[in-house]
DNA sequence: CCAAAAGTGTTATGTTTACACCCATGT
DNA sequence: ACATGGGTGTAAACATAACACTTTTGG
């Protein structure tokens, strides 16, 4: 290759996260306010550009600890955004990546150098993003659709234990309907996703609900 | 974002391109021969550099059509390798690629200013390659055997009539299995993904076949 | 005993697998 | 008539989907 080819130079590589978790029954994504321009005053998904000595991921995890604070997140490249002019200063190629936490287990900086706020939104409700960061999130939500129904993703969003009913809510909300609640257990407990720790919890005037953690052996294949 | 960063300094783009083809029952991957350093001499997977005024895509049918001649091939993006160290030269990220073509309609330039030599390889005996494309086209195989599953990513082997019979040996060949004729030609018929054209070939000494076109309505199911 | 949510089982339906014989042709 | 490969059907196993009642607890 020619390195000095003009049309080599100046293409940067952003990485764009879009974070998640379910709050009582709402499915919600982390933005942040921009402080600069381009987009200054909007918001965005948390992320930034690509260092030349780390590794992809590596660069997600550093950026979204950098603009929000939140970090030991398992993130999980899905996509290329490669607009030309999906950026406004120079030729960006956006590399996107989708991860779930804990709402509670999060300690969110609101302000950073780069950002003013940073806040949870309902994914019902998202306000006009800089970039191409509406398309990149639409993409990200049908994404994560995938990924409950084949990975163990939603094992962050419960790194305790947990009931199936509290998980049986959490695939209704992502998955925007209803599942059979039934059947839902029956595939939970069959599939290897979860395993029950023989301990129960009690809640006022209910019958005790026994208490189920992830599996850590990963299994692949689709659970619905 | 600070622009002038030096850690945002020197990323290429590399696009890497895993062209496959069945040629009676052998699955052969498409390489070119390096006349330039780094890895002169070496084969390699055909590819090149991003140009900042075009989409990914597009640029990795340029260098495809550049360093083989080959072109009017669907390319499916998959994967992303990017170890810092993978390029000798500057920081290379590579954006994997695969497509099929049929060997037949292709015609391959040999020689360009870059490449002494473009050969088909049986992926069963790939010589070392230049950078990591050893890992990349291992990683091709791979995604080629679930995208023949999923999608109708077959249909450029066959840009015209086919039977059933002949469909069969190649997906026996690419997933390096046998199917059971009568499960398989049920699939698909079953399927949207092949069409019956209502002809039929003959052969000297054989029951006439049945052709069959895909179905330009691709379908996202799983096959099998 | 009542409310609230947890827990469970069966039947029907569809999908996948395994498997063997007849058919149309050219020689 | 026979050799060659083309074409088809059925039964068993398995997975999925639909559906309703009983259990445990706190008040």
């Amino acid at each position: 290759m020619r390195v000095n080819n003009p049309l080599y130079k100046n293409i940067g590589i952003h990485l764009v996260n879009s974070i998640f978790t379910v709050d009582n029954g709402v499915v919600k994504v982390l933005l942040i306010k921009r402080t600069n321009e381009p987009y200054k005053g909007y918001w965005a998904l948390p992320g930034g550009c690509l260092y030349n000595n780390e590794l992809v991921l590596d660069g997600a995890k550093r950026e979204l600890k950098e603009k929000t604070g939140v970090s030991n997140v398992e993130l999980s490249m899905y996509k290329i955004f490669d607009r030309v002019d999906r950026s406004p200063l120079k030729r960006m190629i956006a590399i996107a990546f989708i991860g779930v936490i804990d709402k509670k287990k999060a300690s969110i900086i609101s302000q950073t150098n780069k950002t003013s706020a940073s806040d949870w939104f309902d994914i019902k409700s998202i306000p006009e993003l800089a970039y191409d960061y509406n398309e990149i999130l639409n993409g990200a939500i049908d994404r994560l659709k995938e990924l409950i129904q084949t990975t163990d993703i939603l094992k962050s969003l419960f790194p305790e234990v947990f009931t199936l009913a509290e998980l049986h809510q959490v695939y209704e909300s992502i998955l925007n309907t209803s599942i059979d609640r039934r059947n839902f257990r029956k595939k939970m407990v069959n599939s290897n996703l979860v395993i029950d720790t023989n301990k129960t919890v009690n809640y006022k005037g209910r019958k005790p609900a026994k208490l189920y953690i992830f599996n850590n052996k990963v299994n692949n294949k689709s659970i619905f």
